[in-house]
DNA sequence: CCAATAGTGTCTCTAAGACAGTATGTT
DNA sequence: AACATACTGTCTTAGAGACACTATTGG
């Protein structure tokens, strides 16, 4: 049941672009990539593209976090905002519909393999000047993942199976740069439910093990509310 | 600096499409058009429509408000989602930017002159079947209402410049489809510093009247929390 | 004076947040 | 034994929610 002709009016180009977080030493890094061609070129921005014709826009950002980033397992991905400020785009009003995913450091398996593009993760507090709006998309991407912290588990997409209550702890202070109480923390966060102890404790380390816990459910939830 | 040729691979149309909702008789009511074209046709849908090169999509929702809806003044506007399941539009790809406005039933001017496409305000409870995905659409814009009724000041674009402390609780009693209590109700909202008192009452009840209130400010605002 | 809605205050309970010392491993 | 981090409980306070009577106007 396609069309036969639309008009040239109503045809447009349909960018994707992808805000791809992890923790990395305690500190919020994005990846960026170096563009090596036109508009902005040599200007670091977020990993994007095209729609391409039968693929979806969550197909295509998928599509470029393989492509660009070299990450295929199954991350936590969410649709941001669709971007379409006038004046975004040099060649034209080109809107972005723009995605957020979430890694756990241990997952970076790509390195910095693909020098191609140089894609490198950044922290947040040392942010180049970026392509296009991408600034302002980092910006709202991080907003939406604070608010998101405190009524979604959505915090175990950056931590690795098993970890402490201290590393859980840290996650959330890092990403929402404050400190947090450890007694209050522990005291609220075990009475969620969400986790488990896994009985196991970490080794290796040179003090008092801590004991391990794991996210009861890796998939997506709402809370009612708790930090 | 227009590129000089796009790929055909990498053009697409982009639909927007635009939920309108007020409150009449306390009763939530979305603006539906009949559709009298293919695919679809005479379903009842939205009112959307393309996206043209020029504009941005936010423009395209406010040209569809003004043609399909004959609403021009200044209404509360917020964007939603980019839906683009495959399989939304039988036409092939086509992504649909939406967006949801929020009218208070006193600028409802446009009364049902426009014939041509029927439109109309149905109420959330007795919806038929509609066209595309655009049920989904629908839910996913009252979520968004009843959630950014708890952390922001909006509710302030459903209600006329005056209303009473009754008034105000009805419309978030719509909305929210609970009953609150009216003193708990008052106390907390009186609180906030949103509303100032107007020292008018309400004229032509025969009853009590009641105070009438204003916004302070009919500009979206943030808050901690309230309801 | 009757009808009808406007307007008002207290108590309880839960949860958030401040706060410091003991426990248990490693070397 | 010394060290480093893991782990734990109480008190205060603020806010949410339950709850019922008095006030004011029009007819």
């Amino acid at each position: 049941m396609k069309r036969k002709t639309v008009p040239k009016e109503l045809l447009t180009q349909l960018a994707v672009d992808v805000v791809i977080f992890t923790v990395i030493d305690e500190r919020m890094q994005v990846l960026l990539i170096k563009r090596q061609w036109q508009p902005y070129e040599s200007f670091w921005s977020l990993p994007g593209g095209f729609m391409r014709q039968n693929e979806s826009t969550i197909q295509a950002a998928q599509r470029i976090l393989h492509e660009k980033a070299g990450l295929t397992k199954d991350v936590y991905i969410e649709q941001l905002y669709t971007f379409d400020a006038s004046g975004r785009d040099p060649r034209g009003n080109i809107p972005t519909v723009t995605y957020m995913t979430l890694i756990p450091q241990e997952q970076l398996t790509f390195s910095t393999s693909k020098k191609s593009q140089e894609p490198q993760f950044m922290a947040l507090s040392k942010m180049p000047n970026l392509a296009f709006d991408h600034s302002t998309i980092i910006r709202y991407a991080l907003h939406r993942l604070r608010s998101k912290l405190e009524y979604t588990n959505i915090i175990y997409s950056l931590l690795p199976k098993m970890f402490t209550l201290t590393d859980l702890q840290h996650a959330y202070e890092t990403v929402l740069e404050k400190k947090l109480d450890k007694r209050n923390f522990r005291k609220k966060y075990l009475s969620l439910g969400l986790i488990r102890s896994t009985g196991k404790t970490q080794r290796g380390g040179q003090r008092r093990p801590a004991l391990l816990y794991a996210f009861t459910a890796r998939k997506p939830a709402e809370l009612k509310k708790f930090l």
